[in-house]
DNA sequence: ACGTTAGACCACCAAATCTATAGACTATTG
DNA sequence: CAATAGTCTATAGATTTGGTGGTCTAACGT
């Protein structure tokens, strides 16, 4: 599941990525234009700063960035960070396998095996995006119901 | 994410899919091979029940079955009735959409977006394997325990 | 230089929900 | 009657989703 926490998150990835290089946000302006608890958001972008994906600087004139560019930064990394391994079940995970305690012998466990079968083709989508991709979007990707002529967040 | 429940539930349907056509077993049996606490299988197998896949009788001679032959029971049904939507994330879900109360346009949100492509990668598998080639798995299919070549990235 | 102040940062708190059980009782059937 | 499914209630613990209230750092005006 995605947590909230790891949706605003991705959201404020997003907004952040939609920036001029250079140019830095603060949280309350992000959490406002993404209907995101200020609080919440402050945890949130804290601790992608702290995973190393945003760099931020305090005091006046400071605020969060992109501590890359938008292509270097993969979605599964962000929710990685902010909600753990995306395998359904923990002895499925690559990067944080844990054997179960009701598994006798975890090789012929055939929930592990489907499910290490999911958790590749999560891992294909989720590790191959990168956020650039992600915020281009728009029409490019394989969900389009109607025009929509997407909607920029201009100035603020 | 896959709940101890959604596990213990798949376990249990894979112990009765081994059975002999006809042949029932009780709770406390399954409970006992599987590792599974007994109470918290009884109901587990009373939502698979009343979901239509598991049949049961009272009384002595009692048990539980498949209602189905295994061939005809899907991962992503069972996984359903347990653990919800498969989808990530609600908004994402086709069998139980939801929006967001934070997203002012569902139609332009990058996560749904992405979290959709996510949900049909999953659907796609566990909506296609059945219980009988879940049970069937022992080593032929795609999982290898030494290091994976598999990674494949299939379009969309 | 120096105080003001914007905004990141930090620590603890708390309600709500979800998870994974346990216990006791009821209903059904051979 | 005895075995076994079914039902109801409760609950301890974890997780999620925030909230409160402050501390720290650095730019900026004077």
């Amino acid at each position: 599941m995605l947590t909230k926490k790891g949706k605003y998150g991705l959201k404020a990835l997003v907004d952040l990525a939609r920036l001029a290089p250079g140019e830095t946000a603060f949280v309350s302006e992000i959490a406002l234009r993404n209907n995101i608890p200020k609080k919440f958001l402050d945890t949130i972008l804290l601790e992608l700063r702290n995973a190393g994906i945003l760099r931020s600087k305090k005091g006046p004139g400071g605020g969060y960035a992109l501590s890359q560019p938008a292509s270097a930064i993969r979605i599964g990394h962000a929710i990685r960070v902010l909600d753990g391994p995306l395998a359904p079940i923990r002895c499925a995970s690559r990067t944080a396998y844990e054997a179960c305690d009701d598994c006798a012998d975890p090789e012929t466990c055939q929930v592990r095996r489907s499910m290490t079968e999911v958790r590749d083709a999560i891992a294909a989508i989720l590790d191959t995006m990168t956020l650039e991709q992600f915020v281009a979007a728009p029409g490019a990707a394989g969900l389009v119901e109607e025009d929509e002529p997407v909607k920029k967040i201009v100035g603020r």
